[in-house]
DNA sequence: ATAAAGTTTGACAGCGCTGTCAAAACCGTT
DNA sequence: AACGGTTTTGACAGCGCTGTCAAACTTTAT
């Protein structure tokens, strides 16, 4: 049924080292012989262990997907690219959620190790990391340890001269911004996210950029803190929309937050986009859910994924080359002209 | 720095086979003689190679979950579940969607020759089988024939007498239904899901024994067939909401559904749940976000990836023994008594 | 005390592949 | 025809573990 390498080479007529060379695209090999080879492999319908193969090469041909509790939808997207680069390469995805918040150290031990006894049972090529793993000391020094390569997705820190993935969060939310006043709006508020998470910074940063260079002044009490979450887009919009001189406009730093704003609005029966435009970032599900639905941008998540793969199994040296992936900004309902 | 089973074996004073036999929870070894490989083990921080394992026991260490574009949170807490017993067993869970509606058999080919393709590459120990592929002909014949053995989750059709894993889609929908008669509701309508889905006529089914039981008549005008998309929702609850007698509560096949009919609710000024009560089914992060809180079924998702992942592991051959496990009705805001 | 049965342990081969290194084949020059 | 250089091929060991099977030891029954 199942058939080796030997038994190609036999078909074939030539060694068991030939096979392994053909089919692993080694150089120095004839071309007739390689002919021969590929057909009595199509013939026997053979396909490698991966075993004996990772024993022997001392390779996994397994790529580590780490991540840590964030949204279902964000890591189902990485997941989704990372094993499309996986699948060219006769690669396969290992999910890894390495629930850090929830470890116990054990007796003695710090948290670090904890990772690595994780980690250690791990035989992979290389791992993706993704946020806020990736900003994580603990586990990027434990990966180092293990001399696991690892690919950052959208990391806050830098990583020396690493190869990265990631999207412009700044200039993405400049986009919004400049969308939100190309509108009319002069009072636009912005809703921070968690302070700790990379993504955060960078995008009040781009707000306040596109406010700057239209000359709008960027009031103290426009600028809310949430925490990424649906409960605290709600609470900022609560206090925003009660000021004396509420906002025109609100752009919370991700979706979830900004169903919160339209939640609210809602309940307060102000007209959304009519009497206040929002915009979220990150185009989840929700985005399309909530009514009406939201304009916002989307990540290039599934295409960072991608390429986070594929320079893991490629090895490509391009080291310090971060990445750059194109965002969008997508308008729907949730946005319109300043009423007047 | 990578220590073998013979260091172990030394530093223990045993052979490799006795160390392989602790590691490997095989009976027969001696209390003390585990202590001491246990021990030693952890001194040199030996972990096996899965490869080497794998090269020696024909078998992989690894557990495919099987999906094919399930909504993005279902298949996160599958795989958690998985993935949690997975990491018990030293197992570790590969991710492979089977994008099937876009495969394109190659020349010649048929559907089935292409996914066959896909699963031949990899070397499994066993595959997870999430809806709606537990119900692909192709798919199941495929694992089959590579001689794969596979556990379905929630399946529709029989599976012979393998073993499933499920949850009770009829009790749960049936114990919605009276919490609403139980509220005092009598003009309770019904959005059911895609007619092609598992649970869909289950989840009917459900609902119909409660109206019985309680004697209350199931009039077909409240009675509407949505996809579980929350656009379906959306018409189905203006159909519903605008009949002449419109129905004081609706209980929806799925949350979006159900975030749908609230959506529709608060747009035509309807008070939840003063004036209506809105039941969904599958408690997704999505109950918690809109307003009011939604009530709804939660499933027990991560439970059944988990008890997926042991059968496979554990090979236990409770064979024909479908594992059910239990759901909650989660009451939330918008459901309440009936209005007089 | 001895046989029978059960429990615990170890020696060793070999899983299917690739790395190493040397042999063979081929090439263009003298 | 003989040579050095290059390309192409193959023999073989061994990656780290587990399965097999037999040996050693322990318990229970007689």
């Amino acid at each position: 049924m199942k058939s080796t390498i030997n038994d190609v080479a036999k078909a074939a007529g030539v060694s068991m080292k030939t096979v392994s060379r053909v089919l692993n695209h080694e150089p120095n090999v004839a071309d007739k012989t390689r002919e021969k080879v590929l057909s009595a492999a199509k013939k026997l319908r053979y396909s490698p262990s991966l075993a004996a193969r990772g024993l022997a090469s001392s390779k996994s041909y397994l790529i580590a997907l780490l991540y840590e509790n964030p949204s279902p939808s964000y890591i189902a997207n990485i997941q989704k690219g990372a094993i499309k680069a996986c699948r060219e390469r006769g690669y396969h995805l290992v999910a890894e959620p390495l629930d850090i918040e929830n470890m116990v150290p054990a007796e003695g031990g710090d948290l670090s190790a904890e990772i690595e006894r994780t980690l250690e049972r791990l035989p992979v090529d290389g791992a993706i990391l993704t946020p806020p793993l990736c900003d994580n000391g603990n586990v990027v020094r434990v990966l180092q340890r293990l001399n696991i390569p690892y690919v950052p997705v959208a990391p806050s820190s830098s990583h020396g001269n690493l190869a990265i993935v990631q999207m412009d969060d700044v200039k993405a939310a400049k986009e919004m911004t400049q969308y939100l006043i190309s509108l009319g709006h002069e009072r636009i508020a912005f809703i921070k996210g968690h302070p700790q998470h990379s993504a955060t910074p960078r995008r009040f940063e781009g707000f306040r950029k596109a406010m700057r260079k239209a000359e709008l002044e960027i009031k103290s009490e426009y600028i809310r803190t949430g925490d990424y979450h649906y409960r605290s887009g709600i609470a900022a919009a609560e206090d925003l929309l009660n000021l004396p001189e509420p906002p025109t406009a609100i752009f919370a730093s991700n979706d979830d937050m900004a169903a919160g704003v339209l939640s609210v609005a809602n309940r307060m029966g102000i007209a959304v986009p009519k009497a206040l435009s929002v915009g979220g970032f990150d185009d989840t599900p929700l985005a399309r859910i909530v009514w009406p639905q939201m304009t916002t941008v989307r990540q290039p998540i599934e295409e960072l994924g991608f390429a986070a793969a594929k320079l893991l199994i490629t090895q490509d040296k391009a080291e310090g080359a971060a990445q750059t992936l194109e965002h969008d900004l997508i308008v729907r309902g949730s946005s319109g002209p300043v009423k007047r």
